[in-house]
DNA sequence: TAAATATTTAAACGAATGTCTAAATATTTA
DNA sequence: TAAATATTTAGACATTCGTTTAAATATTTA
């Protein structure tokens, strides 16, 4: 869970996390979108690949890079309890 | 966004958010939950209200923390685009 | 096989982060 | 008013993070 929320954290990250809605893509298109060196990029695909939020499958000299259900659920799941405490919020302590 | 993201990314600062769920604390019951010194928990405490997902209201010598909608709601409407992606079933609560 | 292409790994470095202790501020109580 | 309590602010310091350039690895093409 840590490595995943590390994951979003980053802006550059949660950007070709939105990105990837549009479908998958090799390295070099996503590291396109970004005024930023390729190993810069190389390594904010490594960082969201260990949080499991994509998924890279290697193709001939290219790596295809897409979203990865699992580590959105994590996340989707964290943040179950919270939606429920909205909707029935307690009581405040007692001073 | 940024800030919030941010304020999400630390394990102290989410343990902080999961206690709140119980019902409102002041800063000192919060602390006493953690085995790191006071000045910390308040740092961490600040970083949460700047993201938008704790208040403070000062009752007395004490202040008051609880949980805030509405860092919760930026964070999630972010994951619905994620949430279609995948076709995640629809939670009972929306947030 | 050699060159070109795609991507990562390694090393370095400044900036940001989390923690601590000490001091400051605000409020309540004796 | 002085002391006690609650909490924050300030300053310091080690660790982590994001970035870069240079080098390495893997694959395809000429």
């Amino acid at each position: 869970m840590e490595i995943t929320f590390k994951a979003i954290n980053d802006p550059t990250r949660r950007e070709i996390l939105v990105f990837l809605i549009g479908g998958a893509q090799n390295a070099g298109e996503i590291a396109k979108q970004f005024s930023m060196s390729k190993p810069s990029i190389s390594h904010h695909l490594d960082l969201l690949k260990q949080g499991n939020l994509i998924l890279a499958e290697k193709k001939g000299q290219y790596i295809i890079y897409s979203l990865n259900r699992s580590g959105f659920e994590l996340v989707h799941s964290w943040f179950q309890g919270f939606a429920q405490y909205f909707e029935f919020p307690k009581p405040k302590i007692r001073l």
